[in-house]
RNA sequence: GCGGGUGUGGCGGAAUGGUAGACGCACCGGACUUAAAAUCCGUUGGGCCCUAGGCCCGUGGGGGUUCAACUCCCCCCACCCGCACCA
C-alpha cells in the first residue's frame, strides 16, 4: 500500500493535500501496472480500445486537451472497472506547419522544437493522472513511425491506389512559395501581403474516390456515431444522381459536357458556364488576352471552396455558342468564377429559374430567365430574385410539360440517351485526396524521379528527413538542400532526383490508431494485434474533425485492408465529439487583446486593468492564443489539483457542447474534492458496525439513495452524460453531511454510501477516490483495480409514488400513493385532492399514467 | 454560397410526450468565529391577489398535432462550427 506523505502539522482544518497525494497515487498506479495492455492478450476478458485524438505538440496542453483526455479517461477507467481489458494509448501528431514557423522565427530546428514540446506536454498529461499505457507512446515524426508509413504508401501505390495529377495551390508570387489556406488572409499572403494566385502543380493523390460508395454505405454500420457526423460525411461524399449532357459547339466538331442533377429543367436553359480552369477556357486564354485577363482575375480568388462560392459572381462571355439538344436553340458560353472545376465536369448549364446562383448570375448580366418550374400544376409563376429550387411541376418544356420534377428527370434522361446527347450518371462530390505538400516538416514521400524510368519507389526505408536544413529563405528547405535530392535511380542507376514534397499531415493521423496496437512492430501492423484491438471501441475528439480526419481514417482502413495490413472494415466503432472550451475575451481601450490574469473584474460589472484602465469584456469564444483568452491548465492544476480540473471539465455542461471556463466553476470543483475527502475522513472515524438485519426510516432512505445513485451514475457514464453523473454525486454527498448518527443502521448505511461514492466518482476524480478508499479501508485494493459497484435491485424499488394531478392538462396538485395501488384507487384519491377544481365541471375523460400523472378532462 | 448544429431562471444546465428549472455557480439571510477565510443551514423563474393559501404567465418567435409539448410537425429569427494545404 502506498504511503501518503503526512499532512503538514501547521494545517489547522483537516484538508486534502492534493499536491502531494496526486503524484503519489500516480506512482502507485504505475507500480501496480494498472494501465498496461499487451499486444496480443491471451486471457478471456473482452477487449475495449479507448482512444482520444492525439495532440499536436504545440507547446503546452490547453483546456481543450484537458477536456478531451478527461472524457476518454473516464471511459477507460469505467470500462476497466466493468471487467474489460482496456487499451488506452497516447502519442503525438508531431509533423506540421507550426514547427516550421517556429524554426523560422526562433532560429531553432523543427525537430528539437517538437521534441521539447512533447517532453513538456507529456509531463503535463502525466500530472493529470490519466490511465494511459505510456509504453506505447510514439510521435509521428519518429522515423520508426513514418518509415512504416512510407511502406504503406508504396504498398498503396503498387495496389493502384495512388496517382499523379495536376492540382491548384495558393501561390505567393513575392515569397515564391506555396501557401496553406490558413496562410491566405483576405486573399493575400500572410507574410508578404502579396495577392495570392492559383498555381497548377503536378502532385500525388490517393484514390479515395475509388471507395466513395463503400465509405457511404459503411456509415450505416456505425450506430454509435453521432447522427450529425454521419450526415456531414454523407453530404461530404455527396452522391448525386443526374446526367451528363453534351452541348455541341456551334461551328466546331467539339462540344462541352456538363453534369447536372436537374435534366428536367433543360428547357429552362439560359447560358452555359465553365470554370476558369476548364480546358476550353484555357485554350481560349492562349489566343485571347481578354479571356486570359479574366481567368487570371479569377485565379486571385484563392483555392478554398468558401472563397470561391462567396465571391461576387463574375462572368465573361466567350462569344462561343452551344446548341441545346432538346430544342435546338443556341446559347452563349460564359466563363464564370463560381463554377468549380473539381466538381462534375467543370461546366454547368445555367437554368436561372431553378437555381439561385444561376439566377443571380442571369440578373447581373441581363440574361433571359425562362420559367420551366411551377409549384402548382399548370400555372406559370413570376420569377423575381428568388429561384424555384424545390420540387414542383414542369411547364413550357415540350414533352416534359405537366410532369412532376421527379418524373421529368427520368423522362429527360431517357430522351437524352435516345438522342445520343447524354446519359445517366452517378456523381460524387468527394474528390481524390491530394497529399503532396511543399514543406519540410512532414513525412518524405519515398519516390525518386528518373528521366528514363519515371517515378520509382525508394528502396531504403525509412527515408529520413535531413537535419542540416536552412529556413533562411522561403519555400521548401528540402528543395534547397545542397545534395539531399540528388540521387541515382534505384532501377537504372542513372542520375535522378528525389521527390522533395512531403505528405499531408492528415496521413500521419490516418492510421496511428492501428500502430498503437503494436507500436514496435517491424511492419506497419502486427496482424494478430491489430485485428484483436481494432476497431477502436470509443474514439473521443473535437467536432472540428467530423469530416476530414475521420473520413481519411476510414479510407486508410479500407486501403490497408486491401493491401493486407489489417482485416477490419471500420476504424472507429464508437465516436464521441466534444464541444470547445471557451472563455470571455478582453480588450483594452486601444483594441489590444488582454489575458484574463491582466483583468480585474469589479462588483458593479466593470472590468479594468490593474492600473485602472478600462477593459471591454468581449464575447465568450473558443480559447485561442491570438485572442489571449486562454487559461493554462498547468496553472490550474497547480492551484486546484488534477482532480478539481477534471471535475470541472466534466461538470455542468454536456460534453458535446461548448463549455465556458470560469474561475468560480474551478473553485466549486475544488470544494467538492475537499468535501468528499473531509466527509470520508469523518465517516472513517465513526464506529464500524456489523450490517444490521433490517433497515428502516432514515437508514433505508439513505440506502435507497445510494443504490439509486449507482444506477443513475452508471447510466450517465454509459451515455456520456457526465454532467448528470456529477450532479448525482453531489446529491449523494449532500446526503452525508451532518452529525454522527446514534442509530447503528444509519452508521452502516453512511459508511456504505461513502465507500460506494468513492468508487462511483473514481473514473472522474481518481486520486481523491483512492485517498478516500484508503481512509475507509486501509489495506484494501486500489480503487483503480476494483470492480464497478452493482446496485441491489430491492433498493431500487420505490415504496411510494408521487403522482401529479392535472385538470385539463394543468397541474393542480400532487398525491402520494403506495406503490402497487391500482389505477381506480389512484384516480379516486386524485379526484378528492382536486375536488375544488372539479366542482361544477363535468368530467369528460380520466387519464391515468401509472405512477406519474392523473389528468381530468373537464367541461363546464 | 453549401453543409452541420445550438437557443430553457442572474449564469452553466436537468427533464422515456406526463409535476419545467434536478445538480452546480452566483446572490441574499442565518449559524460558527474576536475577525476573516473555510465550513454548515436556509431562501431565490416572473407577475398578481396578498399574510392561511391561491391565481396567471413562462423553455428564441409564430402556427399546428395531442387529454398533455422543452420534447413531435411546419414557418421564421439569432448565434456558432466546417468547407478539402491549420491541426
Amino acid at each position: 500500500m502506498t504511503e501518503l506523505p503526512e499532512r503538514p502539522a501547521e494545517t489547522v482544518a483537516p484538508k486534502y493535500d492534493f499536491a502531494h497525494a496526486e503524484p503519489a497515487w500516480q506512482a502507485a498506479w504505475d507500480k501496480a501496472g494498472c494501465f498496461t495492455a499487451v499486444d496480443v492478450p491471451t486471457g478471456d476478458k473482452p477487449k475495449y480500445y479507448v482512444l482520444e485524438m492525439f495532440p499536436y505538440p504545440s507547446g503546452k496542453i490547453h483546456m481543450g486537451h484537458v477536456r478531451n483526455y478527461t472524457l476518454g479517461d473516464v471511459v477507460a477507467r469505467y470500462k476497466r472497472a466493468r471487467g474489460f481489458d482496456v487499451l488506452h494509448p497516447m502519442g503525438w501528431d508531431a509533423f506540421g506547419l507550426p514547427a516550421e514557423n517556429a524554426a523560422r522565427q526562433r532560429k531553432t530546428d523543427p525537430a528539437s522544437w517538437t521534441y521539447e514540446n512533447i517532453a513538456t506536454m507529456r509531463g503535463e498529461l502525466k500530472r493529470m493522472g490519466l490511465s494511459l499505457d505510456w509504453s506505447r507512446e510514439f510521435a509521428t515524426c519518429d522515423p520508426e513511425y513514418y518509415g512504416q508509413q512510407q511502406q504503406l504508401f508504396l504498398d498503396f501505390w503498387a495496389a493502384g491506389l495512388v496517382e499523379r495529377k495536376q492540382s491548384a495551390v495558393n501561390w505567393d508570387p513575392v515569397d515564391n512559395t506555396v501557401l496553406a489556406n490558413e496562410q491566405v488572409i483576405d486573399g493575400r499572403g500572410w507574410l508578404s501581403g502579396a495577392l495570392v494566385e492559383r498555381k497548377i502543380l503536378s502532385q500525388w493523390f490517393l484514390k479515395i474516390t475509388d471507395f466513395a460508395p463503400d465509405l457511404l454505405a459503411g456509415l450505416a454500420d456505425l450506430p454509435r456515431w453521432p447522427e450529425r457526423v454521419k450526415l456531414m460525411q454523407e453530404n461530404w461524399i455527396g452522391r448525386s444522381e443526374g446526367a451528363e449532357v453534351t452541348f455541341p459547339l456551334v461551328g466546331a466538331d467539339a462540344g462541352i459536357t456538363v453534369y447536372t442533377t436537374r435534366p428536367d429543367t433543360l428547357f429552362g436553359m439560359s447560358f452555359l458556364a465553365i470554370a476558369p480552369e476548364h480546358p476550353v477556357a484555357r485554350t481560349l486564354a492562349e489566343s485571347n488576352a481578354a479571356v486570359a485577363a479574366f481567368v487570371a482575375d479569377c485565379a486571385s480568388q484563392g483555392t478554398s471552396e468558401a472563397a470561391i462560392e462567396t465571391a461576387e459572381k463574375k462572368g465573361f462571355d466567350t462569344g462561343l455558342k452551344v446548341v441545346n439538344p432538346f430544342n435546338g436553340e443556341t446559347f452563349p458560353v460564359w466563363i464564370a468564377n463560381f463554377v468549380l472545376m473539381e466538381y462534375g465536369t467543370g461546366a454547368i448549364f445555367g437554368c436561372p429559374c431553378g437555381d439561385q446562383r444561376d439566377l443571380d448570375f442571369a440578373r447581373k448580366y441581363n440574361l433571359p430567365v425562362p420559367v420551366v418550374v411551377s409549384p402548382t400544376a399548370g400555372e406559370v409563376p413570376e420569377i423575381g430574385n428568388k429561384a424555384l429550387d424545390g420540387d414542383g411541376f414542369i411547364v413550357n418544356s415540350g414533352f416534359l410539360d405537366g410532369m412532376t420534377t421527379k418524373a421529368a428527370k427520368g423522362a429527360a434522361i431517357a430522351k437524352l440517351e435516345e438522342l445520343g446527347a447524354g446519359k445517366s450518371v452517378v456523381n460524387w462530390r468527394l474528390r481524390d485526396w491530394g497529399i503532396s505538400r511543399q514543406r519540410y516538416w512532414g513525412c518524405p514521400i519515398p519516390v525518386i524521379h528518373c528521366a528514363a524510368c519515371g517515378p520509382v519507389a525508394e528502396t531504403k526505408l525509412p527515408l529520413v528527413l535531413p537535419k542540416d536544413v536552412s529556413f533562411d529563405k522561403p519555400g521548401n528547405p528540402l528543395d534547397h538542400h545542397p545534395h539531399w535530392k540528388h540521387v541515382t535511380c534505384p532501377k537504372c542507376g542513372g542520375k535522378a532526383t528525389r521527390e522533395t514534397d512531403t505528405f499531408d499531415t492528415f496521413i500521419d493521423s490516418s492510421w496511428y490508431f492501428a500502430r498503437f496496437t503494436a507500436p514496435k512492430s517491424a511492419t506497419p501492423t502486427n496482424m494478430a494485434a491489430v485485428n484483436h484491438w481494432l476497431p477502436v471501441d470509443q474514439y473521443v475528439g473535437g467536432i472540428e474533425h467530423a469530416i476530414l480526419h475521420l473520413l481519411y481514417a476510414r479510407f486508410f482502413t479500407r486501403a490497408m485492408r486491401q493491401t493486407g495490413h489489417l482485416a477490419v472494415g471500420e476504424p472507429f466503432a464508437g465516436l464521441f465529439t466534444q464541444g470547445m472550451v471557451t472563455h470571455e475575451s478582453y480588450k483594452d481601450a486601444d483594441g489590444n487583446w488582454l489575458y484574463p490574469e491582466e483583468v480585474t473584474k469589479h462588483a458593479d460589472g466593470r472590468a479594468t486593468t490593474e492600473d485602472g484602465r478600462e477593459v471591454t469584456v468581449g464575447r465568450i469564444e473558443k480559447m485561442s492564443k491570438s485572442k489571449r483568452n486562454t487559461v493554462d491548465p498547468g496553472v490550474i492544476i497547480e492551484r486546484f489539483g488534477a482532480d478539481a480540473a477534471r471535475w470541472f471539465v466534466l461538470s455542468d455542461n454536456p460534453p458535446e457542447r461548448d463549455v465556458e471556463w470560469t474561475e468560480t466553476g474551478a473553485q466549486g470543483a475544488f470544494r467538492f474534492v475537499q468535501r468528499l475527502y473531509r466527509i470520508a475522513e469523518t465517516i472513517a472515524g465513526e464506529p464500524k458496525v456489523a450490517m444490521p438485519a433490517v433497515f428502516e426510516g432514515e437508514a433505508k432512505k439513505l440506502r435507497q439513495l445510494t443504490h439509486r445513485s449507482i444506477a443513475a451514475v452508471t447510466e450517465a457514464l454509459e451515455t456520456f452524460a457526465f454532467n448528470v453523473a456529477v450532479a448525482r454525486a453531489y446529491e449523494l454527498l449532500g446526503a452525508l453531511v451532518g452529525d454522527r448518527p446514534a442509530d447503528a443502521a444509519l452508521l452502516w448505511a453512511r459508511r456504505e454510501a461513502i465507500e460506494i461514492l468513492a468508487r462511483l466518482v473514481s473514473p472522474m476524480i481518481p486520486h481523491v477516490a483512492e485517498a478516500a478508499n484508503m481512509l475507509l479501508n486501509p489495506g484494501a485494493a486500489l480503487v483503480a483495480m476494483q470492480p464497478w459497484p452493482e446496485p441491489e435491485p430491492a433498493l431500487l424499488v420505490k415504496d411510494e409514488l408521487t403522482v401529479a394531478v392535472q385538470v385539463n392538462g394543468k397541474l393542480k396538485g400532487t398525491i402520494t400513493i403506495a406503490a402497487g395501488t391500482d389505477a381506480a384507487v389512484a384516480v379516486a384519491i386524485a379526484k378528492a385532492a382536486v375536488a375544488g377544481a372539479l366542482k361544477g365541471q363535468t368530467i369528460v375523460k380520466e387519464i391515468y399514467v401509472a405512477g406519474r400523472i392523473v389528468n381530468f378532462v373537464v367541461k363546464p
